[in-house]
DNA sequence: TTAGTTATAGTCATCTTGACCAAAACTAAT
DNA sequence: ATTAGTTTTGGTCAAGATGACTATAACTAA
C-alpha cells in the first residue's frame, strides 16, 4: 500500500488515506432466550493502533473497484459472506479518528441471510458479537455501529429491509421476530400481520411450514427490490 | 497538491484522490411567476476535463479540516456564503467519474437563507441556476444533483428542514411556498397550517407581517435543532 | 379427548389526512 | 363609506390508518 512506503514528509503532504469498512448484521439465536438477535462479525487488530481491540472489517480501496465492490470484497475476504443487502452508511473523516495518520473511512452496512451467516468463517481474529454487547472497539467504531443501528431501525420502520435478514421463504412470525429484535419491543401479531400484508411486495405462497409444535404457518416470499441509493438505481 | 507532482507510475499505485463537493440550495423568486423557486450556484470548469461546462463547487480536502469543515470552507470560497444547514449527502466513487484519474467525491448538501443568498458572489465563473433547468453538467454531477433533490424532498416531507431556507421570522404562507416549490405541487393552506402547527418546534411570535395587501399574517420562529447525523450529534 | 399454543380474522375507538366551508382582517376600487 | 377581492385562520366531515383487544382455526402433546 502506498502510504506505508512514504516517508514522514510525504505523509504530511499526501492526501488523507481512504479506507472502506463495513458493518455487517445477521440474525442468530440468542444463547439465553433462543429468540433471534442481531449479531455482527468483528476482526481483531493485529497491529497498532488499537492492537488487540476488535474493529469493523475494512481495508483499502483498490483502483479497479467501485466503493460498493470494495465493501463487497471486504465482506467476502474477512467473513466469507455474500450480503443480501448492501448500502452506503456514511463517510467518516474526523481529524483524530486514527492517532497515527489521517484516515477517511467510507462505511457500508450489510445484511446477511441466516443460511449464509451459519457458514461464516470464524477464527482467532474474526469473531461474532451481539450488536448490543460489543464492548470497546478500535477507532471510532462504537459510534459507527451506533449510527448503523439507528439506520437499520429506521429502514426497518419505513423501508422494506427486514426480508434481507431472512431466507427466501419465511413466515410472518419470523418477520415479526426480526422487527422485535431490531426495534427491541414486542409487537401485536394480529396488527403486525395486517400491516405487513398491506404492502404489495409480500407474496403468499401455497406452502406451509411443517414440523412446528402448533398450527402450521403459511410461508411468504418477498418480491421487492432493494432501494434507491445512487449506486442501486437500476429500476426507477 | 500531491497527485499533480506524482509521475505516471506513482499515479497508478497511489490511492484514488479525494475531493469534497457541495450541492447548495437557496430560494429565489422565479423571473416569470415571482414565486420562490430552488436555485443553486455552479462554477465553470476552467480546465480539462469538461472544460467550459458547469460543475458543483468543490475542491480538495486539506489535512487540518474535517469533511464538514472542508465543505463549509468550499462554500465560503466559491460563493461567499455561510450555510444555515449542511449535511453529508453521499460518497461517489465510481470508476469512471473522471476520465483522467480516479476521484472519490464526498458530497455535502447545503441550505442557504435568502438574505445570505442575495449577497452571494456571482462572476464570470460562478453563476446561479434554477435547480430544474441545469443543462448538462461536468462529471456525474447531474446524477448527484438529482439525488440531492430527492434527499431534500424527503427531508422536507419528514424532517424539519424547510426553515433553513427561510429567515429567522416567517409566515406560514412562506413555509408553504417552500414546500410547494420543492415538492412541486399545491398544498391546501388550512391543512398545511394544521400540520405545521402540530410540531412543537414552531413558535408563535406576537408580531405580524405588515405591508401586505391582505390580512396581515402572524410571524413564527423555528426553535428546533438541525439533525441527527454522526457529525451533528451534539444533542441526543 | 383435552389442554396449550400459535395462526389468522375481525371489531372498535382513536388518530391522522385530505377535501371543503366559513368567518376574520386587511387593501383597493367604487 | 361601502363593497369586492384576497389572504389568514379556524372549523367540520368522511376516509383511512393504528393500537388494543376478542375470537376462532389448526395444530401438538399429554
Amino acid at each position: 500500500m502506498y502510504t506505508s512506503s512514504a516517508n514522514v514528509a510525504e505523509r504530511q503532504t499526501a492526501p488523507p488515506s481512504l479506507a472502506i469498512s463495513t458493518v455487517i448484521f445477521a440474525l442468530r439465536p440468542s444463547e439465553t432466550s433462543g429468540r433471534p438477535t442481531l449479531w455482527m462479525p468483528l476482526v481483531r487488530r493485529i497491529r497498532e493502533p488499537f492492537k488487540g481491540l476488535w474493529a469493523l472489517p475494512g481495508g483499502p480501496l483498490t483502483h479497479t473497484e467501485s466503493l460498493q465492490d470494495a465493501a463487497s470484497r471486504n465482506l467476502r475476504e474477512t467473513t466469507g459472506l455474500a450480503p443480501s443487502y448492501l448500502e452506503q452508511l456514511y463517510a467518516f473523516g474526523g481529524l483524530h479518528r486514527s492517532p497515527s495518520q489521517r484516515v477517511v473511512s467510507i462505511v457500508y452496512w450489510a445484511l446477511v441471510q441466516p443460511t449464509e451467516a451459519a457458514l461464516a468463517d470464524e477464527s482467532e481474529n474474526v469473531k461474532w458479537f451481539r450488536a448490543d454487547r460489543l464492548g470497546e472497539l478500535a477507532f471510532d467504531h462504537n459510534a459507527i455501529v451506533d449510527y448503523a443501528l439507528w439506520r437499520l431501525r429506521n429502514k426497518l420502520a419505513y423501508g422494506s429491509v427486514a426480508y434481507h435478514l431472512l431466507g427466501e421463504y419465511f413466515t410472518l412470525a419470523q418477520v415479526r421476530e426480526v422487527y422485535e429484535a431490531v426495534l427491541d419491543r414486542q409487537l401485536d401479531p394480529a396488527n403486525f400481520r395486517r400491516q405487513i400484508m398491506s404492502t404489495p411486495e409480500i407474496e403468499e405462497t401455497g406452502e406451509y411450514l411443517q414440523g412446528g409444535k402448533h398450527r402450521p404457518p403459511r410461508l411468504y416470499r418477498f418480491t421487492g427490490r432493494p432501494g434507491l441509493d445512487p449506486d442501486n438505481r437500476s429500476t426507477p
